[in-house]
DNA sequence: AACAACGTCAACCGCATGCCA
DNA sequence: ATGGCATGCGGTTGACGTTGT
């Protein structure tokens, strides 16, 4: 059985609505109030609207205190912050914003915003990769100088994990960082795991982002560890750490090759701003090559 | 000038949730 | 405890304006 219609569509207007029902309806509202039934409001305003349109409009358009378009830098840096923690979840962050709709800050986020945040960070990355660079070069130019002696060690290539997996949870709203999230990284090796974890903030305020890394701690053997849970699904390894961290564990890439709606909305999220975190996250999202070898020069794996 | 492509934004739709009888 | 209903929310659509060819 289907629900009910909230009205009846027959005689129902769409569309835009026009100067005389706009005021109408406001003329109404401030006289009477919404007697707490849109439902019943269209008749007794004498509008031919469904309650929901009339809530909507008196929402986004009609209500006093309703700022329009022109965004500010601080409004930008609190909608980027709060979409990075909680998603798309207009309503609460238009709550943060006073005078601002969630309907206007969804419009704004997905037509402008997130494009601005998209080529701010494609010039830091190009920015990132030029300085790297320049490091890189100088180093191999030192190197170069340099005899090794025959007992010298040589550095040890990285180990190569057989599966990585990792994900952001972002912290709750009424933890010391509300603005910031927790990253935890799990490599699984032949004989042992290594789990890393960091925590960063991000201050909607002045648009400023700090991190702090926790030891990275290497667990030796695998008895015991639950390795089914990183090759199965990659969320399930951080079911167990919401506890310790309050709140929902948030996957946002994984060797073993997680598609969850929420991991990918999430990806595109994670790839447009944040460049400190998304760089520990690229190794994670490649899918394991069956044999690797170690490129010195490059200091990377290959298939 | 005409048309296409693109951007913006108001409004709609359907689902989830909460309240109440 | 349950079902019906109103409300709230987020995704999507489509009209309209602007820009480019």
């Amino acid at each position: 059985m289907g629900r009910a219609p909230c009205c009846d569509k027959a005689n129902v207007k769409k569309g835009p609505w026009s100067p005389e029902e706009d005021a109408k309806l406001k003329a109404y509202i401030e006289e009477n109030g919404t007697g707490g039934n849109w439902i019943a409001l269209p008749q007794k305003v004498g509008l031919k609207r469904c309650g929901k349109s009339c809530r909507l409009r008196w929402l986004n358009y009609l209500r006093p205190n309703i700022k329009h378009g022109g965004f500010s830098e601080e409004e930008d840096n609190i909608i980027c912050s709060l979409y990075i923690n909680i998603g798309s979840r207009w309503s609460i962050i238009a709550a943060q914003l006073p005078g601002r709709t969630d309907n206007d800050i969804k419009n704004y986020w997905n037509t402008s915003l997130k494009k601005k945040l998209m080529s701010k960070q494609q010039k830091e990355e190009q920015a990132r990769r030029a300085s790297w660079f320049t490091v890189k070069q100088e180093m191999k130019r030192e190197t170069e100088d340099y005899t090794v002696p025959p007992y010298w060690p040589q550095q040890q290539p990285p180990l190569m994990p057989l599966t990585s997996t990792s994900t952001a949870i972002p912290h709750s709203m009424n933890s010391p960082h509300p603005f910031g999230f927790s990253y935890v990284q799990a490599h699984l090796y032949e004989n042992s795991f290594s789990v890393l974890s960091s925590a960063s903030s991000i201050s909607p305020i002045n648009n400023t982002y700090s991190q702090v890394s926790a030891p990275n701690d290497t667990f030796q053997g695998l008895d015991g560890f639950p390795g089914e849970l990183i090759y199965s699904n990659n969320q399930q390894i951080f079911d167990g750490l919401e506890g310790f961290y309050g709140t929902d564990s948030l996957p946002v890439g994984s060797s073993t090759g997680s598609s969850s709606a929420e991991s990918s909305s999430w990806g595109d999220i994670y790839s447009l701003g944040f460049p400190q975190i998304v760089s520990g996250f690229e190794a994670c999202q490649q899918s394991t090559p069956q044999v690797s070898t170690y490129d010195e020069q490059h200091c990377t794996w290959a298939a």
